[in-house]
DNA sequence: ATAGGGTTAG
């Protein structure tokens, strides 16, 4: 509890005209100068009360400088005494500009932004000037709380003082507008900075990371190596790391991690794992199980990564084997840990032992599924052509389905052509109003292929009356450490036709091995012939192309997709990986397919 | 004089 009988010794008993004058002022300034070391040392509340005491008895608590030291350690010592800070605080006359900042720190450090901001409010109240020292732990607590009105109202304040050209206000800015999610405000404080600190870059590659702008990351981090400011600092590559882990960015991942191994000595666990989620997820399954193999610390998250990354290859057993090491290790799975295994069981078809794990979950381990874990087991059953179970799953659950689940449910009942299933999950998707173009189109096609020309023409139209446009298919191929994207019918980057050369030429070749269009997918109101020419376009086989032309014979080629492959992709694909000898990796919406040899690990089940 | 910005993994 609060200690504010200690308090009652006011300084006010001993006004300054009492004090020793003179020749003991040297003492006094000497005692001083001993208790503010002393108050320094304390290392518990306790402690400091009793410094606190003999200080408010010399009457040393009226020199302002001294109260605020006694203030400043109090409030921002770690042995949590924000309470008795408030109490101190609240006994002098006229706090200062300090005072005010270190209260207001005081309440950052735990957490306390709302405090934080109203005693701000206070301060321009008994109006106390802000200075440049404010304006940095104000917006933090803004940051904290994503309130971007008083965000901007704080703003207008630092230009009113003049304080809009010191660095830290600056970062500030662009981290309290970065998490308010106004990218613009943050990139426009960026551009006008004259300079530029490490925390300046770190602020708007943040920015830029928690909005999934991936790109801008990674421009972002070009422009910041080539301006020559930087060192390698785990703050920053690790949202690096996740930019090249989203687009695919192997070699540029790559050069990150060799940054890092050269810079810091000992990387710490989450460093460790975004790295190996990096190369697992950019189709290096290999550099990512080494990693993981190398880790001395590995934690519950750990694991999750390389479990669901086992799983997103394709290797359930395997991720099933990690599974069970991790429990004999004594670390207990958590929540998300179930969820790995659950779609890694997925991905592989263990559907009994999905099952089990999920039973175990819920009640040998009393965790309470969460929607994850249902949709992990809907799409566990619905794959495997168990749709009726799946769909009671859906209806027997304690919490309401959302858009993912009902969106499993369709495509499995899209895969094993039940259209009456289909027509329930989409209708509950279409109530959802998650306005997802594709679902329309699943429906309508799924009509189209009963023959039922008349329902398909309905929802296709239903989908055009609410303004709902195809999201665009593309594809991701790093080429000499840059990425390019290619998106379905791009003519873009085949000025000079060699890419649909290539195309044409590819083709042939495998028309020669017997390759046939599959247009069953092409969701499309036009001929035959038209539909072929549309499967030529897509974006994966553009990738592809362009690729083959680039790359030197025999190497690897990685595909990161946004969606999930089309059939004619898929053994398209199957086909190029073999008259080209090419091993090739596409990491689809869903999971990864590693291409060899005329064959997919997915063995076709997907 | 006393203090400060960015700080991470599915």
């Amino acid at each position: 509890m609060m200690g504010t009988s200690v308090l009652n010794y006011n300084h006010h008993l001993l006004p300054s005209k009492d004090l020793p004058q003179s020749s003991s002022e040297l003492n006094l300034k000497q005692k001083e100068q001993e208790y503010l070391c002393l108050v320094k040392k304390c290392k518990s509340l306790e402690e400091f009360k009793q410094v606190h005491v003999q200080i408010l008895k010399f009457g040393l608590f009226l020199d302002s400088f001294c109260s605020s030291s006694v203030l400043a350690t109090c409030a921002l010592s770690d042995w949590n005494s924000m309470d008795y800070a408030c109490s101190i605080f609240q006994q002098l006359d006229e706090p200062t500009t300090f005072d005010f900042n270190t209260m207001i720190r005081g309440y950052v450090n735990n957490m306390n932004f709302e405090n934080a901001i109203y005693l701000y409010n206070d301060m321009l109240q008994r109006e106390v000037e802000p200075d440049n020292f404010t304006y940095p732990v104000v917006l933090k607590a803004c940051a904290r709380l994503a309130v971007i009105q008083e965000g901007m109202q704080i703003h207008g304040h630092v230009f009113k003082l003049g304080l809009e050209d010191d660095v830290y206000v600056q970062n500030s800015l662009i981290n309290m507008y970065g998490k308010c999610r106004d990218i613009e405000m943050s990139c426009a404080i960026f551009r006008r900075m004259e300079q530029k600190s490490v925390a300046s870059w770190s602020a708007i590659i943040a920015a830029h990371a928690s909005l999934a702008m991936w790109w801008e990351c990674l421009a972002l981090f070009e422009d910041m190596s080539r301006e020559g400011c930087w060192r390698a600092e785990e703050s920053i590559l690790v949202n690096v790391l996740s930019a090249c882990t989203h687009l695919g960015a192997f070699h540029l991942g790559r050069c990150a991690h060799g940054s890092l191994l050269k810079n810091i000595t000992e990387l710490n666990v989450a460093v460790m794992t975004s790295l190996m989620d990096m190369y697992v997820k950019c189709g290096s399954l290999q550099k990512g199980l080494c990693l993981f193999q190398n880790m001395t610390r590995k934690n519950q998250l750990s694991y999750s990564v390389i479990i669901s990354g086992l799983g997103l290859h394709g290797y359930g057993r395997q991720a099933l084997q990690i599974f069970s090491e991790m429990v004999e290790e004594g670390l207990e799975p958590d929540d998300v840990t179930y969820v790995s295994v659950l779609s890694a069981c997925s991905h592989s078809g263990l559907v009994d032992e999905g099952l089990d794990l999920f039973d175990k979950m819920k009640f040998e381990y009393r965790i309470e599924p969460t929607m994850q874990h249902y949709g992990c087991m809907v799409d566990l059953k619905g794959r495997a052509g168990l749709l009726e179970e799946a769909f009671q799953l859906v209806q027997s659950m304690p919490i309401k389905a959302n858009d993912v689940l009902w969106r499993s449910l369709l495509s499995a009942c899209k895969v094993h052509d039940n259209l009456k299933l289909g027509e329930i999950a989409a209708e509950n998707l279409f109530r959802l109003s998650s306005h997802n173009p594709s679902d329309y189109l699943v429906l309508s096609n799924m009509y189209a292929r009963a023959q039922q020309w008349e329902n398909a023409a309905k929802i296709r139209t239903k989908m055009i009356n609410r303004g709902l446009i195809q999201t665009p298919g593309y594809s991701l191929v790093e080429v000499k450490s840059k990425v390019y994207k290619f998106v379905s019918q791009d003519k873009s980057y085949c000025k000079s036709g060699n890419i649909y050369k290539m195309i044409h030429q590819m083709e042939w070749q495998l028309r020669f091995e017997g390759y046939m269009p599959d247009t069953s997918q092409v969701m499309l109101d036009v001929d035959e012939e038209e539909k072929g020419e549309r499967l030529k376009g897509h974006s994966q086989k553009l990738a592809i192309a362009f690729a083959l032309i680039h790359t030197s014979q025999g190497s690897a080629i990685r595909i990161i997709r946004n969606l999930r492959m089309c059939n004619d992709c898929h053994s398209y694909t199957k086909l190029v990986s073999m008259i080209y000898e090419r091993e090739i990796t596409v990491r689809d919406r869903n999971r990864f397919h590693h291409f060899k040899d005329g064959n997919c690990s997915c063995r076709d089940y997907w």
